[in-house]
DNA sequence: TTTTCTGCAAACTGTTTGCAAAGGC
DNA sequence: GCCTTTGCAAACAGTTTGCAGAAAA
């Protein structure tokens, strides 16, 4: 026997996570991998209520308490990110230190758009160090209109 | 009498948005000038909570429906931005076209602290070019520890 | 068997909205 | 006098919390 039926299906992340928890003393209950395995699948950044929505469609669902509880156990074990990008609503996505983005948020439709940047890391990192703060962590945003909804006001009906 | 009492006391700031609320059309209420005459003090962003208890505190108590709306007449007018920092509680302050800056937060004590970086104004200038969206304006939050509460945890009791 | 996890419902908190009275023009 | 602004209270939405039953170790 082994852990295979619940460790195999992971990417490095998935399994990572699986491993963290466990030395954190959590157990494995069916809330906490029914979001393990939407959390591992995701692109970019999701609200609570879409999780709970996209489980839900996919015959998986778990209570929204739930689903806040095991997102702020993964935060705090650096696991995923609560990125915030306007109108107080929270979001969640995976953590991974080699994917380290941020967001362009489209002022009309809301799309949320990750990207990279190295000049940005670098003019960051060179800046921390002169601040004030020990600086641990950050978040940009960048707001703007996105290509559909440019198209879409320039092309009235 | 004359109208000095409400306009003279005013910065450049408080002169434009007095200004652009009369070209948008908007009257003097009492509760527009009390909010007016607050953030023209403020140096950095304040919640709702905090602009609410600090005007009660001066005498010039009002309903906090009404600082919600004011609040968003005058970041439509872009004469205040609103920032998020964490925790889903929005902050506001004075938009000045010579003021632009960002944030740093204390993970400890929830402390707001501005600052400015040219380089990493050219960062996001540049990068916005190469991106997919018309980036209209962008936010930068750095987390970390102020000095105060790494001295407080260095120092125990 | 013991401890943790989960779901439900209720409580909270920040924000928005409807409406009648007060106030600007 | 007409229309805006204001304050109050109720409505809302996202999030947190308490608790009893289900499930993991």
């Amino acid at each position: 026997m082994d852990g295979m039926s619940t460790t195999d299906s992971g990417t490095a992340w998935r399994r990572r996570a699986e491993d963290r928890l466990t030395d954190a003393g959590y157990r494995r209950g069916g809330a906490r991998t029914a979001l393990l395995d939407l959390l591992d699948e995701q692109r970019c950044a999701r609200t609570v209520l879409e999780i709970e929505d996209e489980l839900r469609g996919s015959g998986r669902a778990i209570g929204r308490a739930s689903i806040y509880r095991v997102l702020d156990e993964l935060e705090q074990l650096h696991l995923v990110q609560r990125i915030e990008v306007g109108q107080g609503i929270a979001r969640y996505e995976r953590l991974a230190p080699d994917h380290h983005h941020h967001h362009l948020v489209c002022r009309e439709c809301g799309a949320v758009v990750p990207f990279t940047d190295d000049g940005l890391e670098e003019a960051i990192h060179r800046l921390s160090a002169g601040a004030g703060f020990e600086v641990t962590g950050h978040d940009v945003v960048l707001h703007g209109s996105c290509a559909a909804c440019r198209a879409a006001a320039a092309t009235p009906a």
